[in-house]
RNA sequence: GGUGCGGUAGCUCAGUCGGUAGAGCAAAGGACUGAAAAUCCUUGUGUCGGCGGUUCGAUCCCGCCCCACACCA
């Protein structure tokens, strides 16, 4: 019988998190694995609310400053990741810590995610490119005839969604949704969730309070050395993008701070959506 | 003090040739298996500034008042 246990601390950006999980790490002399899908990015500080140096030192994390933004990164690049990490963390520890605001990574975590063979990335450039002349109706009837299945269940309003059911479909010639199992697998260890949670209001005023704390800290330098890469996927985040629509004129810096603060919200809030939904079947123990 | 232009949803405004009103944003709710801090869906009753008048009926027309802005004194 393995008692081992991952203690899963999750909840919306500005809760608390990272102290919170750096307390129980400390509690049960362990580390944590950080399931955030950009705090993994060395290139990316400020604007992620990393933990600080002080709190690094007082415990390892796993998948903090890991990788670049010029690498690939998605979720079953991080499932791999974190099982090996906690697999490590237990060669010496019965509990493991994850802390983490990326509900989709910590799911495949904890219950896995269907493989699904690499797509080409021929493929990949071509349907995106060809989306990107032709639009939405070009997608629409594309994904019609070659995934009907997708066309009758998929989110056929959802471009992203499309692109990808296209991908899969032309380089597999399967349906994407031939991929999804459904089923959840079992890990060969215990999980306990942890949901942290804040009244609305005393969550949003954390946030625009840390924004304000942001720029003060040097947010707009480093979204300056970021400009370059504002392409790139990694860079497709609150507290950046607002700020590279800055630097090209599309509005002033005040607007800007507000947007990053709006975004922030707004984040927070899908994130709360997803961590209720998911929230009522696993097991919390607060 | 005079003239002009406004006062409609939390904000910016549209509109009703008189039959009690609607967009964008905000906000709220939701979906989401390789971009997930992404992407997508749903939701609009508010003394139509106040008080009177005309009218079967006024947010719309008329009068007075209050408030904001601009210009003239």
């Amino acid at each position: 019988m393995n008692e081992k246990t991952c203690i899963i601390i999750s909840g919306p950006t500005a809760v608390g998190k990272t102290s919170d999980g750096i307390e129980i790490a400390l509690q049960n002399n362990t580390q944590i694995i950080s399931a955030d899908s950009r705090q993994c990015f060395k290139e990316l500080n400020i604007g992620v609310a990393k933990p600080s140096k002080e709190q690094l030192e007082k415990v390892k994390h796993y998948f903090l400053n890991t990788h670049s933004i010029h690498e690939e990164m998605n979720v079953k690049i991080f499932e791999d990741y974190a099982i090996k990490a906690v697999n490590t963390i237990f060669e010496k520890n019965d509990v493991a810590v994850m802390v983490g605001g990326t509900g989709l990574y910590i799911k495949a975590f904890s219950e896995g995610i269907d493989d699904i063979p690499e797509v080409d990335e021929s493929v990949h450039n071509k349907i995106n490119e060809l989306y990107k002349t032709h639009g939405i109706p070009w997608l629409h009837d594309k994904t019609k005839t070659e995934d009907p299945d997708f066309f009758l269940k998929g989110e056929m309003q959802n471009p992203q969604r499309m692109l990808r059911a296209l991908e899969v479909k032309l380089s597999t010639g399967k349906s994407i949704l031939d991929f999804h199992s459904g089923g959840k697998i079992k890990r060969n260890f215990k999980i306990k969730n942890i949901f942290l949670e804040l009244p609305r209001q005393e969550l949003y005023n954390n946030i625009n309070k840390r924004v304000d704390e942001m720029m003060e800290a040097g947010l707009l330098k480093e979204a300056e050395g970021l400009f370059p890469f504002k392409t790139l996927n990694a860079l497709q985040t609150v507290g950046y993008k607002e700020l590279f629509d800055y630097f090209e004129g599309k509005f002033s810096l005040k607007k800007a701070i507000e947007e990053i603060k709006k975004n922030t919200r707004h984040y927070a809030k899908r994130q709360m959506t997803w961590f209720r939904r998911y929230g009522g079947e696993l097991s919390g123990f607060r």
